[in-house]
DNA sequence: CAAATTAACTTGCAAAAAGCAAGTTAATTT
DNA sequence: AAATTAACTTGCTTTTTGCAAGTTAATTTG
């Protein structure tokens, strides 16, 4: 993995600068998904590679952990690390910009007024659930 | 260009979800640079063709717009829209991630123990200036 | 309990995007 | 008038994506 220089928006944009790596965030983050077979039902249709990939690489830049999953052993239960779960304020930025100037359906975001009025406690809440629920 | 859902996150990475596009962005909003040339001498070195594409893209997506430059014919002068300059939110919550999990310069990042307890109101002043300065 | 299915990948190949060096054109400076 | 600057464009190579199919281990089904 390359740094392209030491400034911290380009060093963020070095490992989840992509159309796909945020996605999988957002799955673990919202949408209560946790395997790879998961991940590839979402709407986006990521490909097969792309996903090994992705995975690999989340791992490797610690916003992943992979765990043996509760149910089989057939199964990779993948879930966010600290550093994967700090990625909230940054989904929460670009679905309020997407949510303001971009065609996103409204039954995709549902909590899109309470979320503006009250960005910060919500952030902060949702942040506190998912760091309790990682534990 | 396609829209690979209607969930806004994925819009939103649709457009911006890339290594360069919020490059430009911060260059025009954080350090002053408004034209081809002063993007081309950024630390991280995008190749001309691709600061051409991403140019014709941010234009085409409403986030830039290209203007007369005031000293010369020779020049173009490319300002944010005003969507261009509600993308700073995000680029905050990239720098404040980056600061804390990545090895990013101090110097890259002077103000950054400002920022991380005054978040909301240096956000807002920041996002006022850039408005006010854009008229 | 053998056969089918599921889960998580891997492989091979075509298409798209990124990177690099060089070239073009109009405006500006020397 | 000649050189330089600014904003691209072009051609070519490398890398990344995307797609279809195949593999292997675990699990479920008849």
């Amino acid at each position: 993995m390359k740094q392209r220089s030491d400034c911290p928006i380009s060093s963020a944009l070095d490992i989840i600068g992509d159309k796909w790596s945020l996605l999988i965030v957002r799955d673990i983050m919202m949408n209560g998904k946790n395997t790879y077979n998961e991940f590839l039902k979402s709407a986006e249709k990521i490909a097969t590679n792309v996903l090994a990939d992705r995975l690999v690489m989340l791992e490797s830049t610690g916003i992943i952990t992979k765990e043996e999953h509760p149910d089989s052993k057939a199964k990779i239960y993948y879930k966010l690390t600290e550093k994967g779960i700090d990625l909230l304020p940054i989904i929460i930025e670009l679905t309020l910009w997407a949510d303001e100037y971009l065609p996103v359906s409204k039954a995709a975001f549902a909590y899109g007024k309470v979320l503006k009025k009250d960005k910060e406690s919500i952030t902060k809440q949702m942040m506190a659930a998912l760091k309790k629920a990682n534990k």
